[in-house]
DNA sequence: TTTTTTAATTGAACAGCGTCTAATTATGTG
DNA sequence: CACATAATTAGACGCTGTTCAATTAAAAAA
């Protein structure tokens, strides 16, 4: 009954970390957990915990566990961005290979970064909420990406009907991809989906050359 | 500190339904469940309240929350091939449009089961727990039906190759699909995506002929 | 410098979840 | 009729997301 409220807390303003340094933190310690776990078991308290805050930290920053999870699947998209640049930077000029290059190195990431790479697209937006532009730009550049390699191959300039094949083929892989990783294609018994996604993009794309 | 445990409850043995029919009871109400609130938002004794049991009943009948979302997606699936065959059976005999027929079904099917359609691929099923052969069989039947229009279309037999792009050919639709429903196509501001897989899939058919 | 205002951080509260288990009871069996 | 069996339950446990008043450090004002 007696000696409670006896420890000190500290609450109120810390100096250990800026604005922009605290979120930071929080975006890597709860990359770094949804890595180890995977988004079913992603906790935002568990994140806050282990940056050494406690869990409202979450809401003051970010307004709420969507925009955490939304901050958190837009440093994905930055890393994949990287990925599928360094795996271009490294191949010839030549169109064929350029796309296999980046088709390749699309699954390579997503391996390599399952629980990260699932939980994109395992966050659900509500409509109601909105995403700050910063991560908008994130999530394009991946599009940017493989519309300027498709431009290089086909060489069509910005037309509309360009920019629908590229969503189109981006789907195509993601489709391999999506089941590979969820385990469908296990339940089908193939063993290597990114040699089929590749066979099918060349096929679309030549069948528009 | 007086009458506890006053109530008479109804435990022990019931009646009113067989193991078989409780079965159903859970599945169905469990599929109306997803249907409404998606997987995010399921709840396993929810669920069990509507069917007017309590959650244990779950532990029992599916030995777990996995069991019991496995046989409520595996009801899906069996609804699913069952919309397929019957946009089928109202095509023509004309290959290129049994394969449209089949494609387009295939969105319907998704768009007009949403919740329960993404249920199928947000439910990760860990490898150790087992799934029953019944639903194995209502998971497969879906790549059979594909596998037979494409068959008649392309006339290949029984083709280790042929089935690897049936699979291919599921997995491209998937895509397209799954980005769509996700919202992933409307940050990619397109409004049919149906007509893009399908184009798509004529293209490889095209291609393989 | 001291005081006041402002902003950040906390922990506790709440309702819900999945999972497990001991207790309970209706049913079928001897 | 008594007994064993199988089904059903409530409750406990530890976790979750969300909200919020209390607290306190830092910044601004005096």
């Amino acid at each position: 009954m007696f000696n409670f409220c006896v420890i000190k807390h500290d609450m109120g303003r810390r100096s250990d970390h800026t604005a922009s340094e605290l979120r930071a933190l929080l975006i890597n310690r709860g990359h770094e957990l949804m890595a180890e776990k995977g988004f079913a078991k992603f906790s935002g308290r568990e994140a806050a915990r282990r940056a050494g805050y406690s869990v409202g930290t979450i809401y003051n920053v970010f307004g709420g566990l969507d925009g955490y999870l939304i901050a958190i699947n837009s440093q994905t998209f930055r890393l994949w961005s990287a990925w599928l640049e360094a795996a271009l930077a490294k191949a010839t000029n030549d169109p064929a290979s350029r796309i296999e290059a980046l088709v390749r190195a699309y699954f390579e990431f997503a391996e390599t970064n399952r629980n990260t790479w699932m939980a994109i697209y395992d966050h659900r937006i509500d409509r109601s909420i909105e995403i700050p532009p910063e991560d908008t730009l994130a999530r394009e550049a991946l599009t940017g990406i493989v519309d300027r390699e498709v431009s290089l191959t086909l060489g069509f300039g910005d037309s509309g009907e360009g920019r629908r094949l590229v969503r189109s083929l981006i789907a195509t892989v993601h489709g391999h991809c999506s089941l590979w990783l969820t385990g469908s294609y296990a339940l089908m018994q193939e063993e290597d989906p990114a040699d089929q996604a590749l066979a099918r993009v060349l096929e679309i794309l030549a069948s528009h050359a």
